[in-house]
DNA sequence: ATGAAAGCGCTAACAT
DNA sequence: ATGTTAGCGCTTTCAT
């Protein structure tokens, strides 16, 4: 009716006479009358609203930098065009898509996608278009777009760059409860690769998946003279790290290099300050978001796959191996 | 009907026959048949999320730690609860409640709440629970619940310290961004008040509203040479002023001592480490939320004001004032 | 145990 | 320029 045109807007070919409006408008006003979003929503079959599905959002104590500049991308592109954003419960039991999928979304932003095969089905059998964030893309990629960093180009770069300076045997630290987020796995396998490549000595126990780092380094280091470098999952980690070594009295970067990973301006607060593979957090959320909005008001738009580059931000965690400490000298 | 009853639960007195109830859902399944929760709210008159809004929200690069406790605090308890949490794009222009009680929310948590009087009007006119976080409670609540720390305790616990050490003179830095948040207003009406109290000196230039404050600390340095502390509305303005500081060669703290507020990790991480009021930012975000979802519940419920106590940890940035550089000596 | 009806609040389309 | 109708997908209530 009218009133639909008058207080919200709608109603193309609807005309209302001056002194009509302003009689509804004015009864709106005493009535303290609210459109209903909801109802628009039904009507409308959008809620203007994507949803975002974190893996493991919940789990640090202060959510680490890397997860801010995520969510900033992707509130700040939403919010431009018109979006809202909400941020699922659904955590790690979202391997139901009916959870998700059930008509509030507009669309998904997945961030950090395990590798359990029941999460991925549900991620490809949405009805609604998706975007998987940070999440390296398959084979097959189905109804949904990804969004990535070149991982294993951002590992690649570190390593060579620490061998260069001759370390001879690399670690690769991450956290326990993210050894199934792909990512992980990638970057790992990463590290793993380029240690081959280049020669290097590489044990599966180099590869070590902590759940209280600073708890289980000290332990590690007393047990492990011949890693010289520590290549981590996030800049988080490497932080840990840093300020667990230097408490036992670990020289960093001349005992011990540590490289972080994102390069969040966290790494520009540590004393030495991290070095640290880079990948454009904020920037990828905000593409992410903009491909998602853009499939949503044209669903014929074809999926996509963005990988964006690494840097290698070398900054005071890494030198030559140069202590006699453990017996090397470069 | 049968098949809501089915694949949906609901329906207290209807019954189904098992063969039914397995062609239902088998049907279901093929039809890859999604419940509709807009529906499902629009019907039952209510949505299962919580709106978050958030002043000043994505102002910074990289948000705050305190953003990140917030948050995780809300998430966690709404979580906990079966809630859903929307952070909402109508940060600033948010005088119009009908952008946000618009059916879409159950309940909103308001952050960081502003002294303008049209957003004041908005929040307290709302059709839906309410509770303003971090926001001190004003004379008359209305129908909002409040919860915030004792942000005038916890200055004058700073203001105190400072003074038993020997400070004459203490100077208060905030965004120039965050001038109209009232939280900004009552913590620097805090440091005023505590100064009187003590017989310090106190200029209303000592209050500092700094936009670029790395660039305008160097500045105002040079200026004035007898305030040699500095209380900071936040923690990141005190490690951006420390990180300035010792780049332009000022010792800290015994050229210039400084605190922050909120004590989160942050704290730790800078060289020396930060002295900061505490305030429990996660904790208080976990019980707004609970208010608010207790209140959804139960709308009989009465509006409380809850404060909690501020504590003041004492790390590396503060000490007497024993440089001789600005020409007093303890 | 199953079927039918009504309505949550809104709006596109058609009728006056 | 204004009224009417119908239906988005669901669930509560009443009738079979």
């Amino acid at each position: 009716m009218a009133a639909s045109k008058v207080l919200n807007g709608r109603g193309e070919n609807v005309r209302v006479g001056a002194e009509a409006a302003e009689a509804i408008r004015r009864a709106a006003e005493e009535l303290g009358y609210r459109p209903n979003v909801i109802a628009q929503s039904l009507r409308g079959m959008k809620t203007d609203t994507i949803g975002v599905l974190f893996e493991h959002f919940v789990a640090g104590h202060g959510m680490p930098d890397y997860t801010s500049l995520l969510l900033e991308g992707i509130l700040q592109t939403a919010f431009d065009r018109g979006y809202s954003v909400t941020v699922c419960p659904q955590m790690s039991r979202s391997e139901d898509p009916r959870q998700i999928d059930n008509g509030r979304f507009d669309g998904v932003v997945w961030c950090k996608v395990v590798s359990d095969p029941k999460v991925i089905a549900a991620l490809s059998d949405l009805h609604i278009p998706a975007v998987a964030l940070n999440t390296p893309p398959p084979h097959e990629k189905g109804n949904v777009s990804y969004v990535s960093c070149d991982n294993e180009g951002g590992i690649r770069q570190a390593v060579e760059y620490l061998a260069g300076m001759g370390h001879k045997r690399i670690g690769f630290v991450y956290e326990r409860s993210c050894i199934d987020v792909l990512e992980t796995r990638v970057r790992m396998q990463g590290l793993v690769d380029t240690c081959q490549d280049l020669g290097l000595e590489s044990h599966p126990s180099d590869l070590l998946g902590w759940g209280d780092f600073a708890e289980e380094f000290a332990e590690w280091w007393a047990a492990t003279p011949d890693i010289t470098a520590l290549v981590c999952r996030s800049d988080r980690i490497a932080g840990g790290i840093l300020e667990r070594a230097q408490r036992i009295g670990v020289n960093v970067p001349y005992d011990l290099s540590i490289v972080g990973f994102d390069s969040s301006q966290y790494c520009e607060l540590t004393k030495p300050r991290l070095t640290a593979v880079y990948q454009p957090v904020e920037q990828m959320a905000a593409r992410a978001t903009q491909l998602l909005i853009d499939r949503i008001q044209n669903p014929t738009q074809e999926t996509v796959s963005i990988v964006y580059p690494c840097g290698l931000d070398i900054r005071d965690t890494t030198a030559p191996p140069l202590s006699q400490r453990r017996g090397i000298i470069l």
